[in-house]
DNA sequence: CAGTGGTCTAGACCACTGG
DNA sequence: CAGTGGTCTAGACCACTGC
């Protein structure tokens, strides 16, 4: 640029350094203006600045805000899109990505029937069992990064799939975030689960990992889940995280396998 | 650029088209310069022209022989890199994936510890159990895109981790591009066995997809991983494709999950 | 030090959307 | 038609590697 600009954050890569310290590389301290640029519009998004489903400002506006050329914004949002967290739409603008859209659904769900496309069967019937308050366990506390028992809302429920029930779920979900979920709220409400924590709570889910183990089915689990005692399951543990990296929901899966699978792809 | 320049393909969109015929939109038809550039990549890779762990001709060597700039080289690498199928290295070039490398184990083979990272018990211990040649069975077939009873090879083997039979495994490959493939030769092979397929038959698994389902252990697969009958396993069915996305591997697996998980992350 | 990939800019033009 | 994202170029400079 031929202007002279000013620079956004104190870039570590800017003098020599005498460099006396150890040098220990805890990370290369290096880190690229698109970067930077990347960080600044994620802090607009965990700070709510921009909602779920909204646009965000265009590139040219974003690039006048941070005085930066077009193309550092453009290679910002793109790692921003690849990560799943902001969507463009050519002609339309980029918008915050959100769980209400029918694609997004089996990011999460890979539980897909053994014919037919994923969903092909159509939404799943959800049937609330339970929402209670309670308090974490040692391992529920660990996962969601409280200190146990603390007070954690507890879910269960099930899942039907063209009239058989498929998948038996556990949620824990800590207190304070989702203070005043109730079953009634979660029975009435069409749509994803996480739909109504982005719109009730304002709280995002960006990111899960999932723990797979094969189970019998006991402890009536197979009763709900209309099978017979001992019965293999897929047993599914899932740690949902929001934009920060926070752990913001445990979720315990059972999945009835002798008409759908769990679906990955390995590229 | 302001010398003229020659177009690499018949671009679609060059003039406007009286578009009389009903303008079925089966696909945009319209490839950008980059992705010309990369499927051309593409094809020196599935020629081998370059092999795996090789590098290939830097940036701007690749821009003047495809007559671009080397920023939409670029592009088409980027893309490349995204789907692992090239490996940028800052200062030293860009090379062609391998499965001869630490790192890229781990993509395939998704079963981890409960306690400790991926890999944290060192190499698994191999044993194979046989290596045969037999006719592909309807279902073999299918997955395999070959016609019913056509030879293919079936491999059965037994991975330990820290003396712990844990995975069994019955593979299938087509026996032509497999040719001269012995138990012999596995099992003398130090390294993955995607790696040994690379060197010694010229073919590289580039994607795979898996269905897993929750299974007893039963048939005899109750002995050779030593638990009782009846236990449930993870029943991991992976199809493995080549460049060119031709099927070319089905694996089953049987995954012990008492001390191991399938661990998965969702972005 | 030369050679590689990585960043940043500026400007021109194209493709898509909607009013 | 104006506004958005998408492509392509050219050139300058930076960071990293290895000789």
């Amino acid at each position: 640029m031929g202007t002279p600009r000013c620079s956004l954050a104190a870039n570590i890569s800017a003098g020599t350094e005498a460099n006396l310290s150890l040098a220990l590389p805890i990370t290369p301290a290096f880190s690229p203006l698109y970067r930077q640029i990347k960080e600044l519009i994620l802090n607009s998004l965990r700070s709510s600045e921009w909602k779920p489903g909204e646009v965000i400002p265009s590139e040219i506006e974003l690039a006048a805000r941070f005085r930066v050329s077009q193309g550092t914004v453009r290679k910002a949002i793109d790692e921003l899109a690849a990560e799943n967290l902001l969507l463009r739409r050519q002609g339309k603008g980029t918008f915050v990505a959100t769980h209400a859209e029918q694609q997004v659904q089996f990011r999460f769900l890979k539980l897909v029937p053994d014919n037919g496309p994923p969903g092909g069967e159509g939404p799943a019937q959800r049937h609330i069992i339970e929402c209670r308050r309670t308090r974490a366990s040692a391992d529920v506390a660990r996962a969601l990064a409280l200190r146990t028992a603390e007070v954690v809302l507890q879910i269960r429920r099930v899942l039907s799939f063209a009239g058989t029930p498929t998948i038996l779920e556990h949620i824990w979900l800590p207190a304070a975030p989702f203070k005043g979920l109730t079953a009634e709220r979660l029975s009435s409400y069409k749509g994803p689960m996480y739909a109504l924590f982005e719109t009730e709570f304002n709280l995002r889910m960006v990111r899960a990992k999932e723990e797979i183990r094969a189970e019998s089915a006991i402890d009536g689990r197979e009763l709900l889940l209309k099978v017979k005692h001992g019965t293999p399951l897929l047993s599914v543990e899932r740690v949902a995280y929001t934009y920060q990296d926070e752990p913001m929901e445990l979720r315990r899966g059972y999945y009835r396998t002798d008409t759908h699978h769990y679906l990955n792809t390995l590229g």
